[in-house]
DNA sequence: CCATATTTTTAGGTTAGCCTAAATTTTATT
DNA sequence: AATAAAATTTAGGCTAACCTAAAAATATGG
């Protein structure tokens, strides 16, 4: 089967939308999509007969098994192209984002397959997201968010929750990077802003920037 | 201004059908796009208004200086995408045409640059297609038809005339490949195929197969 | 130069993917 | 439980890019 882009879009955004494991509304799939909702609506009863999704209405939507699989073979695409494009191609990781939005709907098996071993079969896009293998298998990694993090503890950076290019443009201000090294000096109760220290340094993370960072216990 | 897939894929089109100088026809067209004629005449009119066509109703069509911007815009992505595909990911000449049929159509100006510079830079295509620079100027390279190239001379297969795969795979086959040298042996007047030599051995060539073939004086 | 063949255009229609406005259903609040 | 608010669906339309069938223009060749 061969799906439009605009239906692998659907699927990839519920995707995400379900990872917590509750259904996608059609308000946040518009939100998503940039679609109105009636737009939505329209669509789901259309990937609904080809057995993508099970849709009921008012009540939200999940992933059947095929959409789950279509799903993960796009993240895996838009995924191993980001790497490329840091990696080989040296574009910003702020720039990426978009321009995989694109490449992840290019249809070749062989290709992919390809550009994954010329990668070197990585395991995770340069803003630290698993990126599945050709079974749709992904390598969770354990995370904790930063604002929840220990105190005092050594600390390494391993993703980041958004691809904003302003939220990514201030971590490379801040030498805020995947891979990074940090540990928690200073948590201020009125702001919930951090102090952390980084290379001696010691720099302040507002909470907002704080939430979106990832980290896990270094070893 | 951004334009569809189907709109570069029309101008891409006229592009070709019109580097002998004449305009192009909507059967011509048709045939091209795998579209009927009455589609084209439809599309034609929609470029027109647009600025990237001249279109004479029932005497063709030829670009606009626009419009052969933009076709060299997209050829150039073509060809750099298929060095890639040959060079870097080591996909076989006869399969690159139909993914960089995609990948011509995504749309960063950042990628492309970079891609050349990654590349280093190349002036052919794995089929022996120029690649126009980014201010889409093309370095043509002097050719002749191997049917017409002069006897027991040494020559050097410069380019190909098709990307059918039928037509690669017999090359692939015959290992007459881009760079390849032969000289001409004998040519039969019965059935016009050639004799040449290649490494010692001789290898016979159809009519056909010669036609597709570009060669250029060895030195 | 006329009649026929060929090419091209016009007219009318379809589908995908979107939209707005109105109707319906669900959820939240009293 | 009734009502107000929010979410969702339905109804009716639009545009891009195709299509078929019929009409019109051009090309051909005797
Ligand atoms: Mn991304
Ligand atoms: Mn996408
Ligand atoms: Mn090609
Ligand atoms: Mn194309």
């Amino acid at each position: 089967m061969v799906y439009t882009i605009s239906e692998e879009n659907y699927v990839k955004a519920i995707f995400h939308l379900t990872e917590n494991g509750k259904s996608a509304s059609t308000n946040q799939l518009a939100e998503a999509l940039k679609a109105k909702p009636a737009s939505i609506t329209d669509m789901l009863k259309k990937l609904e007969l080809k057995n993508l999704l099970h849709y009921e209405k008012y009540y939200g939507v999940t992933l059947t098994d095929n959409g789950k699989q279509l799903a993960l073979s796009i993240i895996r695409k838009h995924r191993l192209w980001e790497y490329f494009l840091v990696n080989k191609l040296n574009i910003n990781w702020t720039e990426v984002h978009e321009i995989a939005e694109q490449l992840e709907h290019v249809k070749s098996h062989l290709l992919i397959e390809q550009l994954d071993k010329y990668l070197g079969y990585p395991d995770f896009d340069p803003h630290g997201d698993p990126i599945p293998d050709s079974k749709g298998n992904i390598k969770e990694q354990e995370k904790t968010r930063l604002t929840l993090a220990a105190k005092n503890t050594e600390l390494e950076i391993c993703s980041v929750n958004s691809r904003n290019a302003d939220f990514l443009e201030m971590l490379e201000m801040k030498k805020l990077q995947i891979g990074t090294c940090i540990s928690i000096i200073k948590q201020y109760s009125f702001d919930k802003s951090l102090d952390v220290k980084l290379n001696k340094k010691t720099v302040n993370i507002s909470e907002q920037l704080a939430k979106n960072i990832y980290v896990k216990i270094k070893g």
